[in-house]
Parts: C-alpha cells; structure tokens; sequence
DNA sequence: CTTTTATAATGAACACCGTTCATTATTTAT
DNA sequence: ATAAATAATGAACGGTGTTCATTATAAAAG
C-alpha cells in the first residue's frame, strides 16, 4: 500500500498533528505514544515516522502550539487595556496565565516536562516563541523606565514572569506550602506585583 | 533462593536507595530502571519489588533526598549570618538555591518532573519536607514584620520562594530569554530581593 | 538429625514503549 | 502493458514497569 493519497502529506501533518492534540488533552502528555496515535488515525505506527522525525519532535509541535495559544492570550486586549494602568494589567495578565494553566492543565505541565533529551539545545524558531511571551509583559513595563534604562526593564519583565510563573508551577504541582485553607494565587501575585513596582524604580541594578 | 540473608531487610533497602542514587547522579532520571538497578546491586528485578512498592515510590525516596539536602544547605549558618542583614541573608540563600541547583542538576530537576501519576496527593511526610524549605526563608523575614503581620510574612516568603525558584527554573531549562551573552541569575536575584523588600511592607495584601 | 514450614529471591511472562527497515501495494511515468 | 518510484506497512529489536508461580534456602518442629 503506497500513495494511498487518502490524505496529501500536509493533511498528514496536520492530521497527525491534531489527534496528538486531542490525545494529550484528554489523557496528558502519557497518552501520545505512536501506537495509539496511529490507531486513532488508522495509519501504521511507521506512517508517523514518515511525518515525524521521532515522536519527541511531536511533542514539541504540540508545545509549539501551546505556546501559540499562550501568546493569544497573554496578547490579547484583556491585558493591554489603555485605560487602566500598567499594574492594573499585569495583574491582569498573572490571571490569565494561572487561568491558561489551570484550563490547559495537560498541555500547560507539558512544556516543563523535562525528561527530553536531556541537555538538547532549543531550536531558534522555538526559542523565539518563549520570547514573544516575554515581550508582552516588556509592552506593559515600557511606559515606567526610560530609554536608558531599557536593560533594567527587560530584567524586571524577566523577573516578573519568572515570578508568576514559579507562583503558579509551585501552586499547581503541590509544592506550595498552603497557606490559609485556599489557594491563594491571585492575593499572592498582587502582592508581588505590586511590592515589586514599587520597588523597582528605587533598587539597584548591577552593571553588565 | 530465599533468605539469603546477605543482607537483612534494612540494609538491602538502604543498598537499593544508594545505588539509586548513583544512577539518577551519573546517568540522570532515565538511567533509575528496575533491570539496571537490580543489576547494578546483583540482585533480580523482581527483588526491588519486595522492598518498595514501585519505582515511582522509589523515585520519590531519591527526591526526599535531595529535598533533605537541600534544606541541609538553605538552613546552614551561610544563609542565616546573624552579623549580616536580612536581604544580605535572602541574596545569599537564593545562591546557595541557584548553585544547588547547577551542582545537583539531576536530582534537582527530577523534584519537578511531573510525569508521575500525574494529580497524586503528596502524602504528609513529603509536604512536610517542602514546607521545612519555606521555614528557613521565613525566619529571614520574620524580624521585619510584626506579630500582627504573621500571614503577611508568611506570603512574602512564598513569593520570594517561588520567584527565586521560577528564575532558576526557567533559566537552568532554556525557557528564559537571554538577556546578554550570559546568564543574570544573581542580578536578576538581587534586583528582585531588593525591589520586592522595598515594597512589601507599603504593598497592601487582600484579607483572608 | 531429619523433616516440615515459612519465606526471600527469582526470572519468565505480560503489556506496553520508541524506532527501524525490508517488504508490499499502489500510483505515476515510460 | 510495462517499468520505476514511493507511500504505507507491520514485524522485529531492545527497552520499560510490574506480576507471580516457582525455587532455593533458612528456621522451626519432630
């Protein structure tokens, strides 16, 4: 059986590409494997290889697409509004990502799954989507520094998102001690957010 | 073959951890397999089974481990000067964080490698070795609050906690963007430590 | 000093996994 | 109608965690 032609080779892609989607959404990134993936779509587990280099390539595809939704959201107007201030909508965005988390659930852990390779090196294309995200929290810090201090801008952007998110991961994955009953994400990433404003105009930066 | 009595129930349970250990330090998560183990220790796979349930509780013994170490190092008097200040101690403690890291790499990583069972409840003896981690930096902040301000303090420490480990994170795993040629971890470190202590005592916090 | 009982250790077997590649079936070109 | 090209296959390889009837040994009983 050859050239079946049932599907070109980028309806494949795209095929193969969507079941992954949907198996890791209904049964976590452990239900991708190329045997039920090829199941799912009446192919052979060999067909998959003839798409993908490896499953592990799959993988990144669907983290790929994750970080696109992501950046959909962390983007959008919801988190830019004009007419609120820029605490206002970081705040705002530290929502919207412990909500991208909590309603992506599977596809969200993904991207920090790190039993990959190993110590593989990012590929650019892939590295300039996590970038995107960061300058999106950049655009909401702009307005407060000047022109010569866009390092020290890039770092507090660099410092934020890393903050909201450990607050999220540690939340999210059980290794944040509870503090009252609750979850308490979103007094906690205000805190932070706003404790951190105020003091980042006055605290040092150590020169490159 | 039964009761061979090399060794009694304890020691082979200490032999299996050890030798665990040894695997996960030279070949990462990957190289902890019940077939390579039993090898490593000339016992049969089957054996590792009269000793612990599963491998996964076997992985979560070498985490507590590493969760053991760890709080060896945050609660050493290297972080905890009582001649130097507060935020001289936390800038000091989130380096020992950061080079714990880089040193341990792969027992540190594997605490948040989340493709076990997936939603598991942490039991009770484990939560308690994370929430000791909590302790050491709470001690850093508890003489800038008052008494009044116990749960203030006490998000403090989890934010601080959660933004050190989200930098470090993010950074050891390729998924923060560069900012120069090399990493800023202890500027980024600093610069968050010092804005975040300006702020934290005029930044309001939601009630309970 | 047997003989029986209890049990520690085994390792083949099961159902999975990612991956390879010679083979096959089908389409396209001659 | 034949030949060349190629899409799809699926058995096979070497791995994984886990189970459990079997076996070999140590302890207890006779």
């Amino acid at each position: 059986m050859a050239r079946r032609k049932d599907h070109t080779r980028e309806e494949l892609k795209n095929l193969i590409l969507e079941m992954s989607w949907r198996l890791v959404g209904k049964e976590g990134p452990q239900g991708l494997t190329a045997r039920r993936l090829a199941d799912a779509i009446g192919y052979a587990p060999g067909t998959i290889y003839n798409v993908f280099p490896s499953m592990d390539a799959l993988y990144l595809q669907v983290n790929a697409r994750t970080l696109d939704l992501l950046h959909g959201v962390l983007a959008s107007p919801a988190c830019h509004d004009a007419k609120k201030t820029p605490v206002q909508n970081m705040k705002k965005m530290a929502q919207l990502y412990r909500s991208f988390a909590q309603d992506m659930r599977p596809y969200w852990l993904m991207l920090f799954s790190h039993d990959l390779p190993e110590t593989r090196e990012v590929e650019p294309w892939y590295q300039e989507k996590i970038d995107r995200l960061f300058t999106s929290l950049e655009i909401l810090l702009a307005p407060t520094f000047s022109g010569k201090q866009q390092r020290k801008m890039k770092m507090a952007a660099r410092i934020l998102w890393a903050s909201t998110h450990g607050l999220c991961f540690l939340e999210e994955t059980g290794k944040m001690p509870k503090l009252d009953g609750e979850s308490a994400f979103e007094s906690m990433a205000n805190y932070l957010i706003d404790s951190f404003v105020i003091g980042m105009k006055t605290a040092p930066v150590a020169q490159e």
